[in-house]
DNA sequence: ACCTGAACACCGTTCAAGT
DNA sequence: ACCTGAACACCGTTCAAGT
């Protein structure tokens, strides 16, 4: 009996059809991300939040604290989607591409929410498991927990900063992504230059941020890392 | 006379006294960043700034098209603070190093203002004719352009993602600075942690955060991508 | 326990009016 | 040309009141 009931009070609102499946903080702080993405940080106020959720603004205030709070909560939310190590056995060269992978393609799924990233103090605790895994990965393949831990600041840095540049030149709120033909990117790059700026500063802009291919670049300050890396502990490889 | 004349006018505030020198666009960006330095900047309104300059928050209108020009010329502002290379002759390994040495102490300088670095699509002329020299540096140490600017894409989002990390984790507006002594850090460690965090995680953290000398760990990746070009150009070096 | 209406101080922006 | 007063729609937040 008491199984039974449980069950049937588990799926209220799927079973009576509900539009409104009962306002939850992590499912406040999910559409905050995806209103973000949507409309870019600027759009994301209470009230609007609220009616995206079918309520009013001032409800929100039973699930976060303060509009301070949700944008914690969205870095929170963003970090939900961040996945362990491959295997514990991985090599650890793959695993610190994959790292670093991960890290950028979250930010550049979230280029408006991104710059949070770097704006509110916490560390969430899926963060935390996810550099601990590492820190484990990389002590099975040798290494001692403080050089573990240095590579890791490394590689988690670099991604932070490449992706959020990345982000913040190449997305673009209600403008689509970053275009593939080589004049439309011009175009965007002209846009982001000073309209005084002498040409050969736009000539430079334009090779600087537009004729590059941002995955291989990414990749190759990743190797640099590595290669620097074999080459300190006297990998013969080097 | 005209010299006389105008040598007089070129002084007006300063020969009256005058405690507001007539505003103007730089002025208003300077004061911009410089309270957003003290205040945060989320506290930053164009009421208050007005205030701040003597004036009302609509004149300031008069000198930027909008609060979102406004946020672009505090990105403006920062990068008025950028030198040029140390000489034409010198070592592309220190260049490198006083590259990202200089981008990290420009965040450091504006921890609060640093995430718009990374929010706003614009790419101010002084940023452009810093990475002119920087290519035309290393392009007479042998460097193809090509190659230059791949590296130098490599340093910059590389620091520029240390520095922004860091800057967040450690200033903290109104709190002074990242504190020396290992038990003050540790408790600026533990607010970023959510409280309901286990153990072994808040004792990552405080390894991963707080147990590292910032500086050196800045230089480690510096230094680990100078020795992959180093590596991957087959200096004999490696 | 969760949601609402009304209310508050504050904010970005405009525009006609002053000097 | 630059600055101001008044006004607007919007925003974060509170609180007493509803269910």
């Amino acid at each position: 009996m008491a199984p039974r009931a449980s069950a049937v009070a588990a799926v209220p609102d799927a079973a009576a059809g509900s539009p409104r499946p009962r306002l939850t903080r992590k499912r406040v702080l999910k559409a905050a991300l995806e209103f973000v993405d949507a409309n870019g940080l600027a759009a994301l106020s209470m009230h609007k939040l609220g009616a995206k959720l079918g309520v009013q603004g001032m409800s929100l205030y039973s699930h976060v604290a303060s509009k301070d709070a949700l944008l914690d909560g969205i870095v929170e939310a963003m970090t939900w989607e961040t996945e362990m190590p491959p295997a514990d056995d991985a090599n650890w060269r793959d695993a610190l591409r994959h790292l670093a992978t991960e890290i950028r393609a979250i930010i550049l799924r979230h280029p408006a929410a991104a710059p949070l990233l770097v704006s509110r103090r916490i560390m969430p605790t899926r963060r935390l498991e996810q550099v601990d895994a590492y820190v484990r990965l990389l002590m099975q393949a040798g290494f001692t927990e403080e050089r573990a831990m240095d590579v890791l600041r490394t590689v988690v840095m670099y991604a932070h900063g490449y992706a959020l540049v990345e982000a913040c030149f190449t997305a673009c709120t209600g403008c689509g992504p970053w275009p593939a033909d080589e004049l439309s990117r011009m175009r965007r790059v002209t846009e982001m230059v000073p309209r005084d700026a002498p040409d050969h500063l736009l000539r430079l802009a334009m090779l600087f941020c537009g004729r590059c291919d941002l995955d291989e670049q990414f990749a190759l300050g990743i190797d640099l890392m590595i290669r620097g890396i074999d080459c300190e502990d006297g990998d013969p490889g080097c």
